[in-house]
DNA sequence: AGTTCGAATCGAATATTCTCGATTCGAGGA
DNA sequence: TCCTCGAATCGAGAATATTCGATTCGAACT
């Protein structure tokens, strides 16, 4: 919609120091102390990202701003769908601190919180991929 | 339930090809081509799987296949749900590819299929906590 | 002030998912 | 064979989520 200066990138905040943890030693296992049980509020942790993410048009965006932040607007054109509709699926992912946001005049340039986030694609797509 | 022999693990199959791909070189980052258009079928297989995993009691049923396998009934008691509701997430998880049942005599024992499951978790419960 | 544009929110119709009693099915016993 | 137990499935009511027109809000401009 317009060509002005965009922070095409380095500014989604690297992922959280327990993820990087997760990356140490053997990748990507045993992040956590294994035989552990889980809370309520663990639970709802997960469910609420799972959540958000069990929506179409919301993995659309997320994917769509793989390569950098996108106003508002753009993200109507890419998704072919009304204002109010993409507007509440940008809420939605702003609530579950899937995308952070950042005003620049009357436009609001929406980008990916933390890049773990991609990542939890990212192995969704290689499940789904494996099982068929 | 009982004390039948069980299969206590290590017969959940290893991670796929493409998950062990992704943990190669930089850990967890780049598993994919990076800027490529991703396909409706890609945005349709991280779908089920996100559907899959957004519900709270099938969760808990995967938090409690952590350890190995278990039968239906067991999981009845650990979630504390009639057995038609138990049983509807059990085949919802089962479709999507998440585990996998062996039956032995009238009891069926589900386990996780793909320890790339188990990672999702972790890696969404480490979003939820970062951003709080 | 008033106007316009982009975006957030409201609210109600629609669509999807969840729950769980009831039924069916299969595997062992008696 | 009949009976029982564990589990899969059906079906309908309840709960949740999605859609999107309409409204509101804020920033910029006149």
């Amino acid at each position: 919609m317009t060509d002005r200066a965009r922070i095409d990138d380095g500014t989604t905040e690297s992922a959280s120091k327990t993820i990087n943890r997760m990356s140490e030693g053997a990748c990507c296992e045993e992040a956590f102390p294994a035989n552990r049980r889980i809370s309520d509020e663990e639970i709802d942790g997960e469910l609420s990202v799972f959540k958000a993410l069990a929506n179409e048009k919301r993995l659309r965006i997320i994917e769509a701003l793989r390569d950098g932040e996108l106003c508002a607007c753009e993200l109507e054109t890419i998704l072919d769908a009304p204002q109010s509709t993409v507007g509440t699926h940008l809420s939605r992912l702003r609530e579950a601190g899937i995308v952070r946001t950042r005003k620049d005049g009357k436009w609001t340039y929406y980008r990916i919180a933390d890049t773990a986030s991609l990542q939890l694609l990212d192995l969704a797509r290689a499940l789904s991929e494996s099982d068929r």
